[in-house]
DNA sequence: TATTGTTATACTCTATAACTATA
DNA sequence: TATAGTTATAGAGTATAACAATA
């Protein structure tokens, strides 16, 4: 149709599309966002990982992540915890259900990488990884 | 982090961002949507294409196109013209400060798009695009 | 009846500024 | 003063339903 075909960001981004649309499909089934997702299973990975940090990981900012984290410890995922040597803090844990709800939607999304992973092969998945990184490293400016 | 770096459309979508975060940041600075740079773009290439066929190139559903293309016109950047043989239809076309401006704004992409083309070299360009292609195709179902 | 575009509306994601309580 | 988190708010982007005009 156009012009857009030819620039690498746009391709990149016509596949990231395709790829989360799947995934949302799945998420969707499960009644949980992508970032609902994603927060569990960085939490499940760093129990008691400060918001802030998760946030950081996420790249989502403060206000938003209060929201997010909100919405999990209303829906009984996660607990805050107020760790005594900094008051102003928050730590964050999976509770039995959270742990429950993850490990269903990572079979769920595990499902759907490995799909990705046969359409690819493991050689060539390497080298799309190696190339993106070298994309994001490349224009992320050193600090 | 995470697991999250295990799961390719993660890494899709860490690198997509990084790059729109560059054209962003670009068409910022000439007050343009990423939206509108697409759209003018497509129209650029299909002088007197039809509303919805430029929503369905995009990926837009028809009430959000109405919304950009009002911008775009209240702008001065295109015309809605109504063909004599089907009046329930929308073509456009851009204005001669709508082609200015799209010409300024691919300048300046472009510029952006030659520095990801240096990061990869032709061959590994080339490479990226044929997997990011063979996801995309492979995860679309058949029609 | 189906299609093109519009209007109204709502939900998600993201962003900034101002606030609190701690450090 | 600076930091961690919260609140309020506003802006994109996207989704559906109901509508008018036309085919």
């Amino acid at each position: 149709m156009s012009a857009l075909n030819a620039h690498i960001g746009y391709r990149v981004r016509i596949a990231q599309v395709r790829i989360f649309k799947d995934v949302y499909e799945r998420m969707e089934r499960l009644s949980m966002t992508l970032g609902a997702f994603s927060a569990l299973l960085v939490i499940r990975d760093n129990p008691g990982v400060r918001q802030g940090v998760l946030g950081a990981a996420m790249h989502i900012k403060r206000p938003n992540m209060t929201k997010l984290v909100n919405g999990l410890e209303k829906d009984g995922l996660v607990t805050r915890l107020t760790p005594p040597d900094d008051k102003r803090a928050v730590e964050l844990r999976l509770t039995p259900l959270g742990e429950a709800r993850i490990a269903e939607a990572v079979r769920s999304v595990g499902a759907h990488d490995e799909a990705v992973r046969d359409l690819l092969g493991a050689r060539d998945r390497a080298t799309l990884l190696r190339l993106l990184d070298r994309i994001t490293e490349g224009l992320t400016p050193e600090r």
